[in-house]
RNA sequence: GGGCGAUUAGCUCAGUUGGUUAGAGCACUACCUUGACAUGGUAGGGGUCACAGGUUCGAGUCCUGUAUCGCCCACCA
């Protein structure tokens, strides 16, 4: 075994041994509990950063514990069309080669996105195995893919024939830029430092001395578009305005007024120019008036010909040259800052103008209700819980979402129209005639889904859907669903709509939100900030599992994740000490030869027993962490356990019988090493899967060809159920360490000289002697703090003053003149009042629990050990009070 | 405007249902080339748990309010 821990050499080699052994395939027919994870299907523009890093190792722990303790795993990977980004990242390259892609024409153009999947789409799911997700890649999928178009169809279609999609012409958020409508969630709102811009408005004929009224508005150049100016019918101020003669400035339209509610008498003056075609408020009063929308914009955001003199120009260059010739016009009243959220679409962080055009939506109502209720009553959990408030606000007010958009990249929508008789329906596959007249001139929407229309499917149509197979059968619903929490809206809370719309129940019963990745400044990583660690760096660097376990130990549960380079130094460190303590083990075991190593029973010693039963500890505190989600408890239940518990103490005291010459015990504690070691590994593979592997395989707990993932995860540690683990030995085994480190400590400091024999008055199970252990750790403690008390004082205390000595079942103190005995015992005799007071109060409530209240027994017996534990802390009290000399 | 989270050591953060003297990593100090490990060991310094009230025998933990920072949602132009 080399002496150093090498990640490269291994890794790879081990990723490579997994996939051959077909380790992280399942199927139905295999029988068993299934256990089933949809991975967050990555765009496949993508690659890898800090978040995805997270997100994987999180569910590739779920994965392989889950498989260890037996359960028929799948995880099933796969990756996103990402239609506006994917499409935006080939326009890019097409562009450098000075090629647009209305040259190309649609086929051409999706042919190379094709082409262009097919060269780097795969970079992210090579990441993925670098990173060591177990993923069932036999059954890796992609959202364009026939299967998954297939069930793209059948879904628009039964919504379709259900009335649950239709289009209509309403204002949507539209990005000039990617050309294109967006849905409310993919137009991301900005708090920017704006202008409100106060504009006069010619009247004619309005009362004495009124020329003209004022309107406030953040986007003067959709002024072009007005069609009305509204005040609030209780406003007093412009009673006499209606009737009126309003004019539009430049253009000299009239306007009309309207009343309407909306109106805010207390925003700017109380009067609002009514833009139909701009603004989502002002197509809404335009509708409750009967009013016609005038559109001024072309779709990549320029003016067009209704917008007159302005016709051409950028909408931000209008926006300019309409101040200037209001300004001139002597129009402008005053301009003041104005702070306000604005739309900006998410793929490519354009300014998004709200814009009048037909689209299509899906009714979301009928299909959130009972997506509503799994989570109310719980049978969907989220984890933290404080997200289920999120998602039902969410749900609760949900609005139709908008599935089209003017891409070329997704999945076509599947409405046909009729040239004949204009028939419009939704089909599958494509129709050869239209089934009303039968004419074969058909016309297909130009338009495409919504990249998330796919990925609502996920959970089933990876497995098939809609075909029924028995593996769909036996793994949907799926287990728990891993992301983060910006995707509740685009994905979580879809996917269980799509769950019950289409399977008829619940896509996965648990959704655990990670926390954002975000530098040291605590700012999101991103790559225009130039603030990402890349983990392939990461792993570059340090390693995989180096990677993973220190995300593991920074991580949380659901808090967001600060990070910086030398975080991961945690997890490499670790990774050292786990490869030390295996060469230590694998020494001694070459040092005995062949010869069998066992635990047995009448060897063990009280370190022995110690370490075991921290070893039950750690595994019923790590597989009780890995249940609930707290993957940062269980992380650091196993770095204290492996650092602190094992390799400071237990390795260290297994030296006496190592290097001894007693043949018997020294085989004993081989064995004990090897157990407790294996169990170590198994722990510690969900989060550590290589070097696990590698040290499994090195100190040959499984036949070569087996990976310790199909290992039993520890919960019987047969192999060590010989040592007998009394809570009075492990006390015993802690005050002992205590007072050796209390006795160094005096030691080196202050030349107090106390022998220690640490194996006095060891009586299994002698509640008497360990307690008596107890009260020496506390005079030995009294003496250190008296010591130092009196440096503090400046008169050092010699060897003369004080001296403390452990000798055969008791400490003989003598602390002449070092300290205030009365004082000390005054302190002690205060404490224990207390504690007498908490003992009785603390009966009187078990009393009422169990008589009077009939308590469940949980909160019994919760009640009847937190007893136990006062009755201790007094016992403990009081010997140290015994133990106190006198003045 | 609504909702949520955070505030604990110099830095980054744990602290689950209230319970002895509030923990870890990094950084810092001193000593240690000891027989797994210097990516290490031993010992140590450093904290009015943001602030103000309240509940309790007992509060970092529960309640109310305040302040600061951050996030999400939102059609007041």
């Amino acid at each position: 075994m080399d002496k150093r821990y090498d990640p490269k050499r291994i890794e790879a080699a081990w990723y490579d041994f997994w996939l051959k052994k077909g380790q992280f395939h399942g199927e139905a027919a295999q029988g068993g509990e299934p256990y089933c994870v949809v991975i967050p299907p990555p765009n496949v523009t993508g690659i890898l950063h800090m978040g995805h890093a997270l997100n994987n190792t999180l569910q590739d722990i779920l994965v392989r514990w889950r498989k260890m303790q037996g359960r028929n795993v799948v995880w099933m990977p796969g990756t996103d069309h990402a239609g506006i980004a994917t499409q935006n990242v080939v326009e890019r390259a097409l562009r450098k080669e000075g090629i647009h892609r209305e040259q190309l024409g649609r086929e051409a153009f999706v042919e190379r996105v094709w082409q262009w999947r097919e060269e780097y789409g795969g970079t992210i799911i090579r990441q993925l195995k670098r990173l060591g997700c177990a993923c069932d890649w036999e059954r890796e999928r992609f959202t364009m893919d026939a299967g998954l178009s297939e069930a793209v169809q059948e879904a628009f279609v039964r919504l379709f024939d259900k009335g649950l999609i239709y289009r209509g012409n309403y204002i949507v958020n539209w990005c000039p830029r990617c050309h294109t409508a967006l849905s409310d969630e993919e137009s991301e709102h900005r708090e920017l430092d704006g202008k409100l811009y106060y504009i006069r408005y010619p009247v004619e004929n309005a009362g004495a001395g009124t020329t003209h009224i004022v309107v406030a508005t953040t986007r003067p150049e959709t002024l072009l578009g007005d069609v009305a100016v509204a005040i609030n019918p209780r406003d007093e101020r412009y009673r006499g305005l209606k009737g009126s003669r309003v004019r539009l400035p430049i253009l000299g339209r009239e306007l009309a007024v309207i009343e309407d509610d909306f109106v805010d008498p207390a925003f700017g003056t109380g009067i609002v120019k009514v833009t139909p075609a701009h603004d989502p408020n002002d197509f809404d009063m335009g509708r409750r008036h009967g009013l016609e929308p005038i559109d001024v914009m072309h779709g990549d955001g320029r003016m067009n010909d209704l917008a007159g003199p302005y016709a051409g120009l950028d909408r931000f260059e209008c926006r300019k040259r309409i101040l200037v010739d209001l300004t001139e016009a002597g129009l402008v009243e005053k301009i003041v800052d104005h702070k306000h959220a604005v739309g900006h679409c998410y793929r490519c962080h354009t300014v998004v103008e709200p814009r009048l055009c037909p689209q299509w939506f899906v009714r979301m109502k009928p299909l959130a209700a009972p997506a509503i209720e799994a989570v109310k009553d719980g049978r969907v959990a989220f984890v933290p819980s404080r997200w289920t408030k999120v998602y039902l606000d969410w749900m609760e007010n949900i609005r139709d979402w908008c599935i089209s958009r003017q891409i070329w990249w997704g999945h076509r929508i599947p409405v046909f129209t009729c040239e004949a008789c204009g028939h419009e329906w939704a089909a599958r596959g494509t129709p050869a005639a239209c089934p009303k007249c039968g004419d074969a001139k058909l016309k297909q929407d130009e338009d495409v889904l919504d990249t998330w229309f796919s990925s609502w499917l996920w959970p089933f149509s990876t497995f098939g859907w809609p075909a029924r197979n028995e593996d769909l059968k036996f793994y949907y619903p799926t287990h728990d669903l891993t992301t983060a929490s910006e995707i509740i809206f685009f994905w979580v809370a879809r996917m269980i709509m799509a769950g019950f719309e289409f399977m008829g129940d619940i896509p996965f019963r648990t959704v655990y939100i990670h926390g954002t990745v975000r530098d040291e400044q605590g700012r999101k990583m991103s790559k225009s900030l130039g603030n990402s660690i890349d983990p392939i760096g990461i792993i570059e660097e340090f390693s995989a599992d180096s990677l993973r376990f220190s995300l593991m130990m920074i991580a949380a549960t659901g808090q967001d994740v600060y990070l910086s380079n030398d975080k991961f130094e945690i997890g490499r460190n670790f990774g050292t000490k786990l490869w030390n303590a295996a060469r230590f083990i694998l020494m001694h075991a070459e040092k005995a030869g062949g010869e069998r190593t066992e635990c047995r029973a009448d060897l063990a010693t009280p370190d022995d027993a110690h370490i075991v039963a921290r070893l039950r500890q750690a595994v019923d505190e790590c597989t009780e962490s890995l249940e609930r989600y707290r993957f940062n408890d269980a992380a650091r239940t196993l770095y204290e356990f492996v650092w602190g518990q094992f390799c400071d103490r237990y390795l260290e005291s297994a030296k006496d019988a190592l290097y001894g010459a007693d043949d018997a015990r020294r085989l004993h504690t081989l064995g004990v090493l090897r157990e407790v070691f294996s169990a170590v590994l198994r722990l510690l593979h969900p989060m550590m899967p290589f070097i696990t592997e590698e040290l499994w395989h090195a100190m040959s707990y499984g036949a070569d060809d087996e990976s310790i993932m199909t290992a039993p995860w520890p919960t019987e540690l047969t192999g060590l159920s010989g040592i007998v683990t009394d809570p009075a030995v492990v006390r015993y085994v802690e005050d002992k360490h205590e007072l050796i480190r209390l006795g160094r400590s005096l030691k080196a400091d202050y030349g107090i000289a106390t022998t220690v024999e640490t194996d006095y008055l060891f009586h299994p199970g002698s509640e008497d002697a360990a307690a008596r252990v107890t009260a020496d750790v506390a005079s030995l403690k009294i003496a250190l703090k008296a010591a130092k008390l009196d440096v503090a004082t400046d008169a050092r205390p010699t060897r003369g003053m004080a001296s403390a000595v452990c000798a055969l079942g008791t400490v003989a103190m003598r602390l002449e003149g070092v300290i205030d005995i009365d004082a000390e015992r005054k302190r002690l005799l205060t404490q224990l009042a207390k504690i007498v007071a908490d003992q009785e109060n603390c009966n009187r409530k078990l009393a009422n629990h169990e008589f009077v209240t009939r308590a469940p027994a949980g909160i019994v017996e919760r009640q009847r050990a937190s007893s136990r534990e006062i009755e201790e802390k007094r016992r403990k009290l009081e010997h140290t009070l015994a133990a106190l000399p006198q003045a």
